[in-house]
DNA sequence: GTGTTTCCATACCGACCGGTATATAGTAAC
DNA sequence: GTTACTATATACCGGTCGGTATGGAAACAC
């Protein structure tokens, strides 16, 4: 079985695909999905049209694509932030993660996970379905570290875990809204700062 | 000076101008107004291209009258619960009838206002700008209630009324995402008794 | 060099977008 | 009835959408 890589043959293309995808990322995440139009994705990828559907497919293998970047490169603090030593501390890494992502100064406001579940409603509900089902993986993550909090007593058995689960990713996707919106870095670390006030427990 | 209301003349319209703006306001919360095409609007209010741009003018147009309508009908009980006699009374009317609308059984699911900012990108900056600006002028009002709250003593001072308002608001919209994305009611009302049994003060 | 493969650029495709011109049908005033 | 006026229905407008056919340019193997 021949498993070396194969030889390349012909012309090799002139540009790079990360950087292309990572150009793409931007604009799915400032536009949306539906926003975004093939006319400014290749622009801001500096590629044409055809070396864009050799290279990635149609316009939904290329959101695809920048989906998995986005979590890669930006989803990654979520990994970490499970390994912090009490629930208040995963609360304050998640939170203060969100933050940094969501009021960068070069990318752009929000969360993309957000915008593709709110704002794709056509003949785009298979990526609609595509990123809620990534988001209930996370949280599935999430909630498996939250019951481990709870036998370890991080907060009172009156909460579940569920609840605490799910009342943590509220607060961090009403963030990706106000990002959103425009509100200022200062009012949403306020956010930040009043929710770890109220935590519940350790 | 004729005050007198204009009389009929010509051929009346066969249509309820309501019903078909109530029929516009269904399709644009479900798809958002980018999302919502003429095609489908001008379908589901049962009327004609022509006549729905005689009525209404054009689609911004439309969607504004919408607006109107949804806050008349359905952000209705946020007056309302601002008159409640505690900061955590209001928090409670707030979060349950946030509930009610964003799952209700016939409307779609999702607050109208959180898919209109984050969905709208493109040429709709007005829309956006214009349903962003209805957010603020109601957060100043809750924010001059959980001041006067503050005041009574409803919750420590330690915590901000600038804060607190953007906290549940925070919730709200996250609720909204969450709602958008198909979480169970159950699971939904699980969030507001959370945000409650963490909610500081009375 | 030649042949082959692949990339890039242009022009183009059908479909759909928001919006409208035109003609017909229907109602009120007279 | 006639006239004036307006709603409706159909067909259509230019523009943009995602996606592609075509032709030439560039780099590989030989």
């Amino acid at each position: 079985m021949e498993t070396q890589t194969q030889v390349a043959r012909g012309r090799p293309r002139e540009f790079d695909p990360e950087e292309a995808l990572s150009a793409a990322l931007t604009v799915f995440w400032r536009r949306g999905y539906e926003g975004a139009s093939m006319a400014e994705l290749t622009e801001a990828m500096g590629i044409t049209k055809p070396s864009l559907y050799a290279c990635f497919g149609n316009k939904e293998s290329l959101f695809r694509k920048a989906l998995d970047l986005y979590e890669r490169d930006k989803l990654c603090y979520m990994k970490s932030a499970l390994e912090a030593p009490t629930a208040k501390g995963v609360a304050e890494r998640l939170l203060r993660g969100s933050l940094a992502i969501q009021t960068g100064t070069t990318d752009p406001h929000g969360c993309l996970g957000v915008i593709s579940t709110v704002g794709c409603t056509i003949q785009a509900d298979s990526i609609r379905d595509d990123v809620i089902a990534r988001r209930v993986s996370s949280d599935a993550a999430l909630l498996a570290r939250l019951e481990r909090a709870r036998d370890e007593g991080d907060f009172p058995d009156t909460i579940e875990p569920q609840a605490l689960a799910t009342y943590l990713t509220t607060v961090m996707q009403g963030m990706a809204v106000h990002a959103s919106a425009g509100m200022s870095r200062e009012l949403l670390e306020q956010l930040v700062d009043t929710t770890l006030a109220v935590w519940p427990g350790k």
